[in-house]
DNA sequence: TAAATATCATTTGTATACAAACGAATCACC
DNA sequence: GGTGATTCGTTTGTATACAAATGATATTTA
């Protein structure tokens, strides 16, 4: 039975670089490295989902736009913190109900986004460049339904 | 032209919850969020790649098994350091290169990785279980070529 | 209305993750 | 043999990301 080839018990039933938590970590660093190379004001891909996401739906409150981006209260926090102190939004008190902070794109962050959406795009094209179109359709399609 | 629809100027060329880092995001919370539900000993991903890769490879020192696992050397400090904490790898100083720290499984890391592979495989499977064994297949083979 | 529940924003603590800088040790090359 | 470059491990600083707890405010329900 012994063929003379290397076998390690267990092994050839579990790879690490065949699993896919380890690969799409992998996936989103590589991605992040190519946002970071293309980012706009340092932007982090977050931050950028957040700005996007206003752009999309109107001024919310914090907790809303961290649901709206699948970030958590306490992590939206920093993240509206460090674009309120890069100025690209703004913050109103909801009069309505006082618990709630109203963010709001500033005059700035909506100039900015149109140069959002395209580099956008640029960091999709590098990210998915190893792909041919329809590969690119399938991997996205399959993506989603992972979510 | 104006059909009465909303039109956003814009975005319907660009939506968010089509890019593909924003989805690789998602997925990769979706599947920590299992690999919770599934450690053992509280392990993060991050610690269990360091175990499985210990395991395939054999020891090595600290940096070496941080580009194992493509974690940067800021990062594999705090990694080995909580792993010899839960008294999973042992340490020896390199006789041969004085800079270099060993790793190596203890024999409760030994002892633990059959388990380990065990529980990566369940993770693996709820992470893909809305995909058909085929889809799996085309999935993680896109993934690869993106990595 | 009063009490129980829920939500909002915040804070603290832990764990990746990366950049930049550092001293110590090793290596490459002249 | 010496020197310049590289590698090793470490530290500091910043930015997600989540758990758990908190006080203030709203909502639900009894």
């Amino acid at each position: 039975m012994d063929n003379g080839r290397p076998f390690v018990k267990d092994e050839s039933e579990y790879r690490l670089d065949d699993q896919v938590g380890y690969l799409l970590r992998l996936a989103y660093q590589r991605h992040t490295l190519i946002f970071q190379d293309h980012a706009l004001n340092n932007l982090t891909p977050t931050q950028f989902s957040a700005l996007i996401r206003l752009s999309e739906c109107g001024p919310c409150s914090q907790n809303q736009l961290g649901r709206l981006i699948a970030v958590d209260a306490a992590t939206i926090k920093g993240v509206v913190d460090r674009l309120y102190d890069k100025k690209l939004v703004t913050l109103e008190k909801d009069a309505n109900d006082r618990r709630r902070n109203l963010i709001s794109l500033s005059p700035k962050g909506l100039e900015m986004v149109a140069g959002l959406r395209a580099m956008g795009r640029s960091v999709t094209e590098v990210t998915l460049e190893a792909l041919q179109p329809g590969e690119r359709a399938v991997f996205l399609g399959l993506l989603k339904k992972l979510v």
